[in-house]
RNA sequence: GCCGGGGUGGCGGAACUGGUCAGACGCGCCCGACUUAAAAUCGGGUGACUUCGGUCAUGCGGGUUCGAGUCCCGCCCCCGGCACCA
């Protein structure tokens, strides 16, 4: 017997599964039979760093692999692509710091993380690559962008955003961490800027459902994490009156109940009010906390304002209010102006003994009105709509909704991104670019630095273009696309990666999707994973698919640490599977990352544990070996060990399939070759080693594929995946289980099909049962058929 | 503060619908075999206490039940998300 050499074997059937073309997968023929047999297996698509993969992408493609291959296996027709997510900063940053094109770096560093990838052999169908930074991609991603413009889905406004100092550039609401930008940890400032939008609180309500497939499922803490996100908050808007000024200030608010309790009005610092109407000592203090930052603001102990010089009319019983400008009221929710309840609400308390304004209790103990004038004893659930009701025939109000999510700001002052195809022209306007004049290529420039503004404005010559509507003098939108417009749409592309008419087809998409199972981080849950349902249900009105979600499961990998924090490139505690590879193979990486423990846990990187599955695999080789020499080619099947075979496939296929759980299907297997090992000769042993083998073939395929051989098959990657007979799960003896009291007194083998009362006296014929028993009289036996018998005594 | 997820041996963790003295599988550790020796490999042991009969053990305190890691109530702690959102 040889020894088990994973630097042999390893590169050997990589070359096999290549050439055989083991992992491709057609898209169906137009016409063919529908089948429902059909899985799109998808992992986030990584970002081709300099640093190359770490531990958290193993962990991630990986599982993925171990779906894929039990799927394929059980008769699915499965597509698994890979791509990459190739626009974005850091290849850019590294262009500046050393040199070279961010193109270059950017292929360099996808040619080292594809060979990575081929090294740990997962089972990718490499026909479908894609990358988002290549033409023929992002031609597409332009093409997309125009038809949400067309459908007022895309616009262009100055508003505040966030602005990284370091960076240069704006990012998006869910990139931002503590107030930090999540890439190079710098304060984020507040910036007015004209901007270019995606309009997804359009589709703030239909996010906050998930209109799942059937089977489909994400988890709990993933569809509350994005309805928090979104902040739905159901009240009314109702118009205050400046009588001096004749002008209408709308509130919104959840408590309409309370508005006889206003004895206060404010309005945010950036409010339009404040700089037309209020007094210079007012504007002078707006000016001042208007600068600040929300967290700044939250952060103040004390509640600090002005008074404008002007009131505001209560429209419920024409009670002047003065009107206040304070920073704890914020312009970017609501109206950016409130009434404000100093008695029922905690904030607007504390600003009213602050400045000593006066508190008007409405709303008694029992949660019934008072002091409100025709509303007094009504319940306050009934009043909100009775007061709404009211204003609303008297056209001072209406009900209204109101949501935490702002629109998606995807405009980049950087160079590495998609262009956006837009020319401004003094007589049209904002045109946008044809569709047959895409793709508008992404330009070389002489210098990516940021200024301030986009570095493809530096270069006139492409900037300059004739107006594409009147033909005049031209100039083009010089910033580019947030990268996560491109993985908004990627897994679309995937499909139908070659198609040079569309960015799909609309039959093949939606033979295809939604995606079967997707995973990756919860860091995107705000982020890509709101967007993307973004595109998914917009394209799904512009009639371009059928679906209007894109992922129907989802699931999280935990974080693989190093030194109790995520791995990650600022830390730099970044683990690659390089060395790991190099020392103990490919299959016994993989394997081990999944053995750390369940995969939706953040786990500890640890070198030592991985010794433990190099010497299951060597054991497992070991036996292989062994039954290959010495075990019978045929067995009754019927053994205890066949027995264990079969649970063992049970348990392995519904603990991947159905739980998502990776780890203990290995300590199953590993179990199943602990029994194998040293009964090479036993009656069911091939049958045992032949399935041990199948069984860690998702996991391991290069021994598994191995072993196979050695055990007289061939191409283990399409034999179909096992199936346990549920009769050998079925067991012909089970262990009774006799407690007194609930204790556990005595257990032994007993035949499967016994009756309550052969169980019973089986029971009490027990010594050690009688012993406990010992005259005190049975007040009640319990019986659980093929588990147990429980006497109660005393 | 609100929402979500957790708390089990020295460590990672298992126990899927309340039912096999809870602790599978692996790591680590201890003992042994092989070896001149070590590594590797193989075999055995490994929750605590114990008068060796047992007793106590799944964050803490109660409860339901013949029986609770699992269900209910009340706490404590840890992790993640949201948060002056009206």
């Amino acid at each position: 017997m040889n020894r088990y050499e994973p630097e042999q074997i390893e590169p050997k059937w990589q070359r096999v599964w290549e050439e055989a073309r083991a992992f491709n997968v057609p898209n169906p023929e137009p016409g063919a039979p529908p089948d429902d047999r059909h899985w799109y297996q998808l992992e986030m698509l990584p970002y081709p760093s300099g640093n190359g993969m770490h531990m958290g992408h193993v962990l991630n493609y990986t599982m993925g692999d171990v779906v894929t291959h039990i799927r394929r296996r059980a008769g699915w027709k499965v597509v698994r692509p890979m791509g990459w997510d190739a626009f974005g900063l850091p290849a850019e940053n590294a262009a500046i710091r050393e040199g070279g094109h961010p193109r270059e770096i950017t292929e360099r560093n996808i040619a080292t993380i594809r060979a990575q990838m081929k090294r740990l052999g997962w089972a990718i169908d490499w026909d479908r690559e894609v990358s988002s930074h290549d033409p023929a991609f992002y031609r597409w991603t332009q093409w997309l962008f125009l038809r949400f413009l067309e459908h007022g889905l895309a616009y262009r406004r100055e508003a505040p955003v966030n602005w990284c100092p370091n960076d240069q550039t704006v990012i998006a609401d869910a990139y931002i961490v503590d107030g930090h930008c999540e890439r190079c940890g710098a304060l984020i400032e507040l910036r007015n800027m004209t901007q270019w939008f995606f309009k997804t609180t359009a589709y703030a309500d239909e996010l906050r459902e998930f209109d799942l497939p059937p089977g489909g499922s994400w988890p709990d803490r993933s569809t509350t994490g994005q309805r928090n996100w979104i902040g739905r908050s159901e009240g009314a808007e109702i118009l205050f009156r400046v009588e001096e000024l004749d002008l209408d200030l709308p509130v919104f608010t959840t408590r309409p109940d309370t508005l006889f309790g206003a004895t206060f009005f404010v309005v945010a610092p950036e409010h339009p009010f404040v700089e037309a109407h209020a007094s210079s000592e007012a504007q002078e203090y707006a000016k001042h906390a208007g600068a600040k930052r929300t967290e700044e603001r939250a952060a103040e102990t004390e509640k600090t304002g002005v008074f404008t010089g002007h009131y505001a009319t209560n429209p419920v019983d024409g009670e002047r209010l003065p009107i206040w400008v304070a920073d704890y009221v914020l312009m970017d929710y609501g109206t950016g102006a409130i009434m404000a309840v100093p008695a029922h609400d905690e904030r607007d308390g504390e600003f009213a003994e602050t400045f000593d304004l006066p508190v008007r209790t409405v709303i008694d103990e029992h949660g019934v009105l008072v002091d409100s004038g025709r509303f007094d004893g009504m319940l306050a659930d009934e009043a909100r709509r009775a007061i709404v009701d009211w204003l609303h025939e008297l056209g001072r109000g209406a009900p209204a909704i109101s949501y935490r999510l702002r629109d998606w700001s995807f405009s980049r002052q950087r160079y590495w991104g998609c262009p956006i195809p837009i020319v401004y022209c003094d007589s049209c306007g904002i045109v946008p670019v044809p569709d047959e004049d895409l793709p508008v290529i992404l330009p070389d420039v002489e210098d990516y630095q940021p200024k301030g503004k986009a570095p493809l404005a530096s270069n006139e010559e492409w900037m300059n273009v004739a107006c594409p509507t009147c033909g005049g003098p031209g100039r083009r939108e010089a910033d580019t696309m947030d990268t996560f417009v491109d993985s908004s749409w990627y897994f679309m592309r995937y499909v139908d990666p070659h198609n040079d008419r569309a960015p799909f087809d609309r039959g093949v998409v939606d033979y295809w999707l939604p995606v079967s199972l997707y995973i990756g981080g919860i860091d995107h849950l705000n982020g890509h994973l709101l967007y993307s349902r973004f595109f998914v249900k917009a394209l799904n009105d512009f009639g371009m698919l059928g679906f209007r979600e894109p992922f129907a499961r989802l699931f999280h990998q935990g974080w693989v640490q190093l030194g109790g924090t995520k791995m990650s490139k600022t830390k730099g505690n970044l683990v690659g599977p390089e060395d790991f590879v190099a020392e103990y193979g490919a299959d016994a990486v993989r394997t081990y990352i999944l053995f750390m423990g369940p995969a939706d846990q953040d786990m500890e990187w640890s070198e030592s544990g991985i010794e433990g599955i190099v010497r299951f695999l060597r054991r497992l080789w070991r036996a292989v070996h062994e039954v290959a020499e010495h075990a019978p080619a045929e067995g009754s099947g019927t053994t205890d060990l066949a027995r264990t075979v079969h649970r063992t496939t049970a348990k392995v296929t519904d603990d991947v399939l159905r739980r998502f759980q990776f780890h203990t299907p290995i300590s199953a297997v590993m179990e199943l070759v602990n029994e194998l090992t040293g009964n090479a000769d036993a009656e069911d042993a091939r049958f045992a080693a032949e399935t041990a083998v199948s069984l860690v073939q998702p996991y391991a395929p290069h021994i598994a594929e191995e072993l196979w051989t050695v055990l007289g098959h061939e191409r283990l990657w399409e034999h179909p995946w096992p199936v346990a007979d549920p009769a050998m799960l079925a067991q012909e003896t089970f262990e009774l289980v006799v407690q007194v009291n609930g204790k556990v007194r005595d257990r032994f083998e007993v035949a499967f099909d016994l009756t309550e009362d052969e169980l019973v006296a089986l029971a009490l014929a027990s010594e050690r049962v009688q012993a406990r028993l010992d005259g005190a009289s049975v007040r009640k036996t319990i019986v659980v058929p093929r588990k147990l018998v429980n006497f109660v005594v005393g």
